[in-house]
DNA sequence: ATTATGACTTAGGAGAATTGAA
DNA sequence: TTCAATTCTCCTAAGTCATAAT
């Protein structure tokens, strides 16, 4: 997001008035860069990158050089000797943080017991029925009243605080978030996935069947199930199985003959899956409500917790199945075995005053706390980066929805300052000091390309990049001032942008890529997202890399929607709202694949339109010859319609020939078939006969030219009725249009990701108040669900 | 100062569920 | 009703950033 675009007539009232950023332009070089921003065309979309680097486009030289062969530019120069050439020995400090490991409880002493009531401590309202004992699901009723819903939830005359009223507005209230999460915290724990169920089928090694222990064939079987995927023609991914799947071999299995991944054939167990697959396809009805109605059991119990007494939601609380790690681009781990997570490596959080959830009978848990500083239910570590995984509550609950709202506030905080920020840093684009030069530098890219931070990674990760981890590969250069940015970033999308900057960011950049560096060398290599982040600190309170994000990207999508057409269809509107998401999905580089039917969906698309425009052009016809006088009025009527040309109708009129006679066999097998079913006699063949004759002489008659087409109204229909026939067909038209511009436009853009993370819910409130649409069209029950905090501003609100 | 860890947000893809066209 | 296409949910990887450990 450019600077200009903060003058370029943007209604809102909380802009601050002067425009550092046009400062800039007296200083000259600043004006053309932030120009071009506004409208950045779409077709600057980047394509998603395979599997390897990226390519720099220009000398290309290092596009295939193997990742751990990369070197990594010294940070810091390199700070004296270069100490510590990073791996530091892994440690394992533990002890948590504050109150104690809980009695550790056994299995037995705990049995059956759900979480008894006696919850809160102080609280004389903690009613909880002795009845508790046998539910399985944490109950509704709040044990204790949430304290902090103070004047907001008021009308909490406890009598009936049973359902709806008891919704708890906490946004009414403004509570700092420093301090404890919660205060009290009750759950059942995590799910753990089904033991493994060995099939017994082999793995044929060299045309040998071999049957393997379980533990080997449940590896086995991982292999198999993503058999077809990309995954399992990638041999980083096929070593990093094999080398764990040779392991369990030799481990649990004598003699075995099997070396090389190449001679291994899974297409045994492969074929059992799909069968499995094809199985569960054919279920009844009553077995798919019993396996829904068991589902939904499972969710009652662990899918709730009891947080300061009410009840939320939980999110992820199914402990991650076994599975082969499916690292993304090219992840140097990809394909090692996720082993299978035991409860014995479960930390569980909870309320000191709750009952410790039971875990597996003949397990026991990690561990329990009690550590009311943080939102985690569960934690593990897993076994393939040692990174901790954890069960945090659902994206609509209470504390979720705080983070979200403090985190659009601070973006929003943003808005009042950015000015001067941008000011400052232009300024400082020409610092004597190096490390502020990039700096600037970087936070010019950062806030106008809505890069990421870009924090350094290891050598056992994808290589990818942020902004301050770019090298100077990654960015080429052409005078006067355009810039080509090609690196992957998160989850190895492509970045790939071809943009004019300001005339001092791009002597700038020349200067950071200056010998004696070379391309694999950082092109930051005085900054880090440490201290940029915390010189944003020293300009705005809790400012960072990350806030300029989301900043930009609900600024301009509140930009953006101005274009919505005022007087409009709603579909108009939709549109434009769309247009305004997809804005910002390019902006911060979302992606998605092209799904595989896109190109047959479009022409489908082509060819109902055209269908219409043809129906239309019948009646108009006709209209003409009975009522030409007509035209004067409605001077549509006149109008040729695009497309529909005689190529087109005589190829359509025959393909509706082939479409009928396909029909009219089915119709008459099916047919056939229930009176076979109900004994009695089967029309004769003769009788289809029949009809295919008809089509075959309606078939006739259209390349002889001679077919007469029936028009989609009554014969004997009036001008008013045909008149309004062709208004319908018009309507079907424009929404057909519609829905293939956009269809178009949304190829390989994904706008979930913005929608979801980086746009102010509350700008498509009031946008969707001001505009009469109904909120259910722009957002998801999840969405809605997500941004209960957000529905209650008015149609005037600004970010 | 530097690195490691911990906690939390952001991300795209797979598969399930729903919807829409025939 | 049936099938295919679209949308939604779930899943879990991959980021960011603050803070603890060294």
């Amino acid at each position: 997001m450019s600077s200009t675009d903060s003058d370029g007539g943007i209604p809102l009232s909380v802009r601050v008035a002067s425009l550092p950023s046009n400062g800039k332009n007296g200083g000259g070089g600043g004006d053309g860069s932030s120009s071009d921003s506004d409208n950045v065309p779409l077709s600057i979309r980047s394509k998603r990158q395979p599997a390897s680097a990226p390519g720099g486009s220009d000398s290309g030289t290092e596009s295939d050089q193997p990742l751990s062969g990369r070197v990594k530019a010294p940070r810091k120069k390199a700070v004296a000797n270069g100490s510590a050439p990073t791996p530091a020995p892994k440690r394992t400090k533990k002890a948590l943080t504050p109150k104690e490991t809980k009695r550790p409880r056994t299995a037995a002493s705990a049995t059956a017991a759900p979480p008894k009531k006696p919850t809160v401590k102080s609280e004389p309202k903690a009613t909880k029925p002795a009845a508790t004992k046998a539910k399985t699901q944490i109950d509704r009723k709040p044990a204790i009243k949430a304290e902090s819903s103070v004047a907001a939830t008021s009308a909490d005359d406890s009598d009936d605080s049973d359902n709806e009223n008891d919704e708890f507005k906490w946004w009414l209230n403004n509570k700092d978030n420093t301090g404890p999460k919660w205060s009290t915290l009750e759950h059942f724990g995590v799910m753990f996935p089904p033991e493994y169920e060995p099939h017994g089928l082999p793995l044929v090694y060299r045309g040998q069947k071999l049957k393997m222990h379980p533990l080997v064939e449940e590896v086995a079987t991982f292999f198999a199930a993503l058999i077809g995927s990309d995954n399992a023609v990638n041999k980083v991914f096929q070593e990093n199985f094999f080398n764990d799947f040779k392991e369990l071999l030799d481990k649990h299995m004598e003699k075995h003959p099997v070396k090389t991944f190449e001679h291994c054939d899974f297409s045994i167990i492969r074929a059992h899956l799909d069968d499995i697959k094809a199985k569960r396809k054919t279920m009844t009805k009553a077995e798919k409500e019993a396996a829904k109605k068991e589902k939904l059991e499972i969710e009652e119990k662990y899918g709730f917790c009891m947080l300061d007494g009410r009840r939320e939601k939980v999110g992820n609380f199914r402990i991650e199945p076994p599975g082969l790690f499916r690292g993304r681009g090219a992840h140097p781990k990809t394909g090692m075995l996720k082993t299978r997570v035991l409860p014995e490596q479960v930390t569980i959080n909870i309320g000191s005053d709750a009952t410790i959830p039971d875990p597996p009978p003949g397990h026991s848990w990690g561990k329990v706390v009690n550590d009311n500083t943080v939102t985690w239910l569960a934690m593990w570590k897993e076994n393939i980066n040692n990174n901790t995984k954890y069960v945090f509550l659902a994206a609509g609950s209470s504390l979720k929805g705080q983070s979200d709202m403090r985190k659009f506030d601070k973006a929003r905080n943003l808005v009042k300052c950015v000015d001067d920020i941008r000011a400052q840093y232009t300024k400082d684009l020409k610092s004597e000091v190096m490390a502020e030069r990039q700096r600037a530098t970087a936070l010019y890219l950062i806030d106008r390309f809505a890069l990421r931070a870009g924090n350094e990674k290891g050598d056992d990760e994808a290589d990818t990049v942020g902004c301050c981890s770019l090298r100077c590969e990654h960015v080429s250069l052409e005078p006067p001032s355009i810039v080509h940015f090609d690196f992957l970033g998160k989850d190895s999308i492509r970045y790939e942008r071809t943009t004019d900057v300001d005339k001092q960011v791009w002597k700038n950049l020349r200067l950071f890529q200056k010998a004696p560096k070379a391309k694999s060398d950082m092109l930051f290599d005085r900054l880090s997202p440490t201290t940029l982040n915390s010189f944003l600190h020293t300009l705005m309170p809790g400012l960072t890399a990350k806030v300029f994000r989301t900043f930009n990207a609900s600024f301009v999508f509140q930009k953006q929607l101005l274009n919505t057409p005022e007087v409009g269809t709603e579909a108009e509107k939709i549109l434009a709202y769309n247009r305004a998401n997809r804005e910002v999905a390019v902006l911060c580089n979302h992606q998605r694949s092209v799904s595989k039917s896109f190109e047959g969906v479009m022409t489908k698309i082509e060819d109902k339109l055209l269908a219409v425009r043809y129906q239309r052009m019948l009646l108009k016809d006709h209209l003409m010859s009975i009522a030409p006088t007509l035209k004067k009025k409605r001077p549509d009527i006149a109008q040729k319609e695009v497309g529909v040309t005689a190529k087109w109708i005589k190829s359509y009129l025959l393909a509706t020939c082939e479409v009928d006679r396909e029909k009219a066999r089915k119709k008459f097998e099916r047919d056939n078939e229930k009176l076979k079913e109900a004994d009695e006699p089967v029309i004769p063949e003769s009788k289809l006969e029949e009809q295919l004759e008809e089509i075959n002489a309606r078939e006739k008659s259209i390349n002889d030219g001679t077919y007469e087409p029936e028009l989609p109204v009554a014969k004997n229909a009036t001008t008013d009725k045909i008149l309004e026939k062709i208004d319908k067909l018009t309507e079907r038209v424009g929404n057909i249009e519609v829905n293939k511009i956009e269809r178009d436009e949304n190829k390989t853009t994904a706008l979930s990701t913005s929608k979801i993370n980086y746009i102010d819910p509350r700008i498509s409130v009031a946008w969707c108040k001001k505009n009469n649409v109904p909120l259910e069209k722009i957002f998801n029950r999840a969405l809605r669900e997500k941004f209960t905090w957000a529905m209650d501003v008015d149609s005037e609100w600004t970010f």
